[in-house]
RNA sequence: UGUUCCUUGGUGUAAUGGUAGCACAUCAGUUUCUGGCACUGCUUGUCAGGGUUCGAAUCCUUGAGGAACAACCA
């Protein structure tokens, strides 16, 4: 029976909290568990931070901890207070909300503290070798590294030596304070790792001028969760050689059986776009995005202004990337059928035209005009109906009308008829063309007695093509800004031998005019629509009554441009 | 020729010694006043060899392939 139960609490958990679930019956660190999720205030938080977000937020959720925010900011040179609001404001997006907000720079003077005491305890020593020298003498992952030759000083001058770090005495590059561990472990984060430098050239955001000298990653994460208590320190595969030393450095000074686990798992990659925080700063930087924020980047901010919602990420990594220890590559595809999933339950149906041409009912009284009904979402019983002027010209997509249509083409083309949707049946009798030979208008007659819902048999004739149109007359303009993704090939960040610049989509943005019907006069920002039968398009913050922007988040599955593609 | 980790359909992920399943993608249908949604069906998989076992994707072993590590970055 026990046994039993066991087996279906482990159901459905992966690796990690299958581990997190043993630590708590175990009754390891009290019962206790807390978790933090540390971002580096130095860019903006994407898709693969989601990932991270949802595992340390949803662990302390799951098994009743809590979970902090705590800004790992030891490197001012790269650091900064804009970046810190805009991760704040995206975890919260993201539906999350932290215990407390810690900053790895609240533990400065804690980290110095022991950094004496491991310089007392004959643990660590001031090196004033350049950096090169250092690098060589590290060897490599095959061959062994040397000792420093100022290794062996006495715990005196060290101290005395890491003081005139502190006090500004020493110029930058100079010296740094490294743990004297073994420089022939295999573990290259063994030999005598840098545990603090000198920072003189630039303020810390938050503690000023006061430090010259910071901790390194190594000293201060670990330590960092020491001090705050924290039971499992999730983060991704990359840190999982310095795991050895992130126990060490803890094992040396901790004073009671607690300690932080920290484990490992897989980050995120997506097809056709990057990841780096470095090749995002680029992208902004080099303006081959409109900023942070440009609907084609993934960051969080990018796919919020792109019209993704928190529910369809977290849908993303939980139910469909998972968490493991394999390194794939995970198909842009899978993001956007989470999106559409999650739209196609909550957006409204509207008719927006993106490359219109005009439609001429021939037999529609010149003047006329009239109100239709339509369905506002058919997936929400609650949705309701909204009304839609209708009269003799309409705009219609250029796609749906080919003057000369192969097989299986149920759209308008001379002698075949269709739905305008929520309104008529029409019957196309040709068009006009320019000089060139471009289709300028398109004609049909309209069946008087086929009007949508009026229940004649003439309205209930069963017709293949359904089409959507926005009346000429009662039409509003708006751009609609159509995205593609931003690079042509699936994984530019695993390209070594071609440019970045080659590897981008010429094509990733698109802007058209459009007209879309009068009910979107009032559309507010980051409002969700479908625009039937093309795709799922939100409207962008930029948008102002009078001058509409839509964005195209994704488009609807085309399973007529498969066979036309044929 | 070091250390650590990884390898299940095209892609990603389940199966925790006992029926290899799911999602996305693909293909073929049904349905439809969205060529959407929904529904049905097809195809495709345990990296290789050896061992343990009544039974192995799972445990052991050898090999192959891949990844991370040589920043005064995190």
């Amino acid at each position: 029976m026990d046994e039993k139960k066991e087996e279906n609490e482990v159901q459905g958990l992966n690796f990690i909290e299958a581990e997190v679930a043993k630590d708590l019956e175990e009754g390891r660190n009290n019962g206790r568990i807390q978790t933090r999720f540390p971002p580096e205030p130095n860019g903006y938080l994407h898709i693969g931070h989601a990932k991270a977000i949802c595992m340390d937020f949803g662990i302390a959720k799951k098994f009743n901890g809590t979970c902090n925010l705590r800004f790992d900011d030891t490197n001012p040179v790269k650091e900064d207070v804009e970046y810190v609001d805009s991760i704040k404001e995206d975890i919260q997006w993201l539906g999350y909300q932290w215990q407390n907000v810690y900053y790895a720079s609240d533990y400065f003077q804690q980290l110095y503290d022991l950094a004496i005491r491991f310089i007392k305890e004959g643990k660590a020593y001031v090196d004033e070798q350049s950096a090169e020298q250092i690098a060589a003498q590290k060897g490599s992952p095959t061959v062994p590294g040397t000792n420093s030759p100022y290794r062996d000083r006495s715990v005196e001058e060290n101290l005395k030596l890491f003081q005139d770090m502190t006090d500004g005495k020493v110029e930058d590059g100079k010296m740094v304070l490294r743990a004297k561990i073994d420089m022939a472990s295999p573990n290259m984060h063994f030999r005598d790792p840098i545990m603090y430098r000198i920072i003189t050239t630039h303020p810390h955001h938050r503690t000023g001028w006061k430090w010259k000298v910071y901790p390194m990653y190594d000293f201060a994460h670990g330590q960092s969760d020491y001090f705050e208590g924290v039971t499992h320190s999730l983060c991704t595969l990359e840190f999982e050689v310095h795991r050895p030393l992130y126990d060490w450095f803890i094992d040396q000074f901790a004073d009671s059986d607690y300690r932080p686990k920290q484990r490992e798992f897989n980050r995120l990659n997506l097809t056709y776009t990057v990841m780096s925080k470095r090749k995002m700063l680029q992208l902004v930087k080099e303006g081959l995005v409109r900023g942070w924020d440009d609907p084609r980047m993934p960051t969080i901010c990018g796919l919020r202004r792109r019209g993704y919602t928190p529910e369809s990420i977290h849908d993303f990594v939980y139910n469909k990337i998972g968490f493991t220890k394999y390194v794939g590559l995970i198909d842009m595809s899978v993001l956007e059928s989470c999106i559409r999933e999650d739209l196609n339950k909550r957006a409204n149906r509207v008719c927006g035209v993106v490359n219109p041409v005009k439609l001429v009912l021939t037999n529609y009284p010149d003047n006329q005009e009239e109100t239709v009904q339509m369905e506002n979402n058919q997936e929400d019983e609650n949705a309701g109906m909204r009304d839609v002027p209708f009269s003799k010209e309409c705009w219609i997509e250029r796609d749906d009308f080919m003057e000369e249509a192969p097989k299986k083409y149920f759209r308008l083309t001379p002698g075949n008829e269709v739905r305008l949707k929520g309104a008529y049946i029409v019957k196309c009798t040709g068009c006009k063309k320019d000089e060139n030979g471009n289709v300028v208008e398109v004609y049909a007659e309209y069946d008087p007695l086929s009007k949508s819902g009026s229940g004649t048999p003439e309205s209930n004739r069963k017709i293949k093509g359904t089409i959507h149109w926005v009346s000429v007359k009662h039409a509003l303009e708006a751009e609609v800004r159509l995205y593609d993704r931003l690079f042509s090939c699936e994984n530019p960040g695993e390209d070594k031998e071609r440019d970045f610049h080659e590897m981008l989509n010429p094509d990733s943005l698109k802007i058209v005019k459009a007209y879309v019907e009068p009910s979107l006069a009032n559309a507010k920002a980051l409002d969700h629509y479908q625009f039937q039968r093309i795709g799922y398009f939100n409207v962008d913050p930029d948008s102002k009554p009078g001058a509409l922007v839509f964005n195209r988040t994704v488009g609807l599955k085309d399973s007529w441009a498969k066979i036309a593609n044929k």
